[in-house]
DNA sequence: CCGAATTTGTTGAAATTCTGTAAGAAATTA
DNA sequence: TAATTTCTTACAGAATTTCAACAAATTCGG
């Protein structure tokens, strides 16, 4: 996630700055508005964090013109102005939201997560696995390799799944049987090489680079080989 | 503009409500969870403003159960807890704004219009879901595909709806059963299929483009195939 | 290195489960 | 009571899952 600073507080910066790359943000950081604006003129970002007290344009003027020239992603202002007047022309610039320092950065996190929430894609939260080239949505219980669809049976996308939950590890057959069938493995069945065999008919088969991996006597491994 | 307000507080409803007013919006009241929640599920609001202390099922419940029914309009809460910690509870269970009381007025006032700005485009007086040529209207429960008139009873109605407003994920038998029938799932009926039966003769059948499609072991889902 | 023993891969067919459909019974409503 | 809606039963056809037999690969002891 791409997250657009602006602040001339040294200290206030570096501690969004840290917060934020902890939670895997991708973070550029404007030093006055002009800056600001120019950045997110150029550059598409997720949400905008911005101060209100600032060198050149302040907060309000660079709500609105970042409005004015059609941004519409989230927009947070910070600042030390508290009282109820300085909100609402905080909200009314064309903010989102507003945050009034000294805040704690838990709340600060969880109204970016609030901000964001409904922007990444209005399909909710994607819940989207992937290795490699390989995705799987399990809301849609589609699979993707290499922006082609392949179509899987219910058993071969648990199991599908399984492995890409548990990547780089080595499952063998008796927790395959116990989690995936959900059975206990007496040796008289060979199910589970069966299904592996059709999984990687219809994920490894066509392509190069191979997913799946034999560990004779141990088990299977999903991981992208060194 | 259409409000839901839920609060048991006759003092603080009768403010918002006559604010509200004021401002052209109309507003309903709920004064529970159980009744919150079930007239969002019946009609479509701009915005719903809820208390997080409430009779039977509480604010931040009430949030999450809205969202997983697929409720995507903004959401405020408006609450006496106001620790940091209170918030972000608040904030992740989906709402978009966390509001501690007392407030006044007019800040509540400015959030409601950050909160409803962004869809003032989509200005929706009436409660019409969509997906391609299919239109459902939860007042008048009518239901359209391509201009011609669908007539469909009760349950068809309903399992229609929870099929648009869940559109493009698949949907397994349990969770039908659970929400459209409220019944615990026994494999001893095949209600479900008699009825996906019903409802693809009178929404498919006629059509080229069919919408309720079949993932086998898995559910069924409503969506464009592509 | 060779061959037996073990493990894994592959295939087609059998068994099972799942789904779609019709017809009619039970419940609800008018 | 009749009409409508909801649910149950029954069954055929389709798709999936499992079985079983054999082929191929790997390990291991000599």
């Amino acid at each position: 996630m791409k997250i657009l600073v602006i602040e001339d507080e040294v200290k206030t910066v570096q501690l969004i700055k840290q917060g934020l790359e902890e939670q895997q943000c991708e973070v550029e950081v404007a030093y006055d508005g002009l800056m600001g604006f120019q950045l997110a003129s150029r550059n598409h970002y997720q949400l905008i964090i911005s101060d209100i007290i600032l060198p050149g344009i302040n907060g309000l003027e660079l709500c609105k013109k970042l409005r004015e020239a059609g941004i519409h992603y989230p927009i947070l202002l910070l600042t030390a102005l508290g009282t109820t007047d300085d909100k609402i022309l905080g909200l009314d610039s064309g903010a989102d939201d507003y945050l009034v320092k000294p805040f704690e950065f838990k709340e600060l996190m969880a109204r970016i997560r609030a901000l964001t929430r409904r922007n990444l894609g209005s399909i909710q939260t994607s819940n989207i696995l992937k290795i490699a080239d390989l995705e799987m949505d399990l809301d849609s219980k589609s699979v993707v390799r290499a922006g082609k669809e392949i179509a899987l049976t219910a058993k071969e996308f648990s199991l599908l799944e399984y492995f890409i939950r548990h990547q780089g590890r080595v499952i063998s057959k008796v927790e395959l049987a116990e989690k995936v069938w959900d059975i206990t493995f007496d040796t008289g069945t060979n199910v589970i090489e069966v299904y592996m065999n059709f999984l990687r008919k219809k994920i490894d088969k066509d392509f190069d680079l191979k997913l799946l991996h034999t560990q004779i006597g141990m088990g299977y491994v999903l991981k992208i080989n060194t």
